[in-house]
DNA sequence: ACGTTTCTATGTATGGTGTACGTAGTTTCG
DNA sequence: CGAAACTACGTACACCATACATAGAAACGT
């Protein structure tokens, strides 16, 4: 309808290349190479290196191909760094449909956040526009069910599946650069937990009365994010806000 | 004390150039120049052409000075880049004291959400450690009040604290980047308004069920940011998210 | 006042990047 | 068996961050 003939272009090709819309060209030869094979290659050459290391020819080179060979299926690297990212991101994991909402829930945070720490540079590829990947989507599915189900109408639903996203990728991001897990070349990753001493010594405390008042608070321990369990810093907002989205729901059927 | 020596230099170099410890030479000519200033400049230029315009060319001739004068003051490209962004996210607003911790929280969400609208490529800007910019702790500090005034002990606090910005920070991520707004050259911005549209075409409902359960539900009006006016996408998770907040220290001081 | 020291700003150079373009070769269709 | 069409490649260009050496000017000690 409205569409923008000229600048939605990009949208479409990300589309197609996305759910791989492949053109069945008739003539000349096949081709061994796929949008997904280079996907693959650039996803290991994340997961080995960072994703400062995904370069045309390093994603070329693993493939054994030649560096402009990668243009015939991919048209420039933003689109491939958003499959990629698709790609990297996964099938998410099936929920327990028999438990509660609230358990629903942490376990699909709980999952994302395993993922976003096993493949950090996820939170590097920029966003160009809305998600759109078939994993992406289907993340975002999962999530919606147990919200739908806990009684929240559409509007709310997706508001709530925007706000635990926003969370979780906030959140993670903070987190593992803090840790400089984004870099793996680093050797071992560095945790800048003696930073608070070192800031809080530089703070002027008239200035910054309440960051000089936690100074005392700092730092529990990380924890370990396998299965559902949540580190600290983020399962306390998580519940938080679900006790909220509880209390809503409540209040809606009573009235 | 256990700091480790090899790897935190660089850390150390950020606090350095973010505080402003200048060593006073003695000898040589003063500069002209100053980490302000070139900071200074490299936010004009983001805020004209977005941070893909960000070179150190670009920086310099902006400032009438060759690309590797920059040298002089900045280490890198990287440690500039964190400059910018914290000279670009300036003071923040002065929260209304007398109000409850509700509406202070809100205040303090939506001057955060209005200025990663106003620049977009803050938010591109990659995070490379734990916030340490005299701006950016300012920003957690005036946080950290109300919700410390609110009854929340130091970790929670700080929790929460977390998760309000992760909050803000990801929903801006994710809506900047469909409006369009990161890139300004790209004369108006582009709403992906129709996006929902196109992929709902595309959906198997089979597989993505909730989406398209959802898909009549779509959109409402985009709303101003203006004041303390929460667009709904971000307003009802940081409400819901404050109920729960609420609710929380309401029980424990019944306990 | 002067020489010496020392820092600034610059120019040059290197290895990397994404990708536009032309071309050779090969596979499949008519 | 042509002929059409697509793949993979090599070359080339503009741009990038930055290492290094150099020239020059400013401020200090005398």
């Amino acid at each position: 309808m409205t569409t923008r003939d000229s600048k939605d272009s990009d949208l479409q090709r990300s589309l197609t290349l996305l759910w791989a819309g492949r053109r069945r060209g008739q003539r000349g030869p096949r081709s061994r190479l796929s949008v997904e094979l280079i996907a693959q290659a650039a996803v290991r050459v994340a997961d080995a290196d960072g994703l400062e290391a995904v370069s045309m020819q390093r994603v070329a080179a693993e493939l054994g191909y030649s560096t402009m060979s990668l243009y015939n299926h991919v048209p420039s690297k933003d689109l491939l760094l958003e499959v990629a990212a698709d790609v990297g991101a996964g099938a998410p994991p099936d929920l327990d449909e028999a438990a509660d909402f609230r358990a629903a829930v942490r376990q699909w945070v709980a999952a994302l956040w395993a993922g976003f720490h096993q493949r950090p540079w996820i939170l590097r590829v920029p966003l160009d526009h809305a998600p759109v990947g078939p994993h992406q989507l289907a993340w975002l599915d999962r999530l919606l069910r147990p919200l739908l189900a806990a009684g929240l109408p559409g509007a709310e639903a997706r508001a709530a599946a925007l706000h635990l996203t926003a969370v979780v990728r906030g959140t993670a991001q903070i987190s593992t650069s803090m840790s400089g897990e984004h870099k793996r070349d680093n050797g071992f990753p560095r945790t800048d937990t003696d930073l608070a001493h070192v800031v809080t010594e530089l703070l002027d405390p008239a200035e910054y009365p309440a960051l000089t008042a936690i100074h005392a608070a700092e730092l529990a321990d990380p924890g370990q994010p396998d299965g559902d369990a949540l580190p600290f810093e983020l399962g306390f907002g998580v519940d938080r806000f679900l006790d909220g989205v509880e209390g809503w729901v409540a209040a809606k059927s009573r009235r």
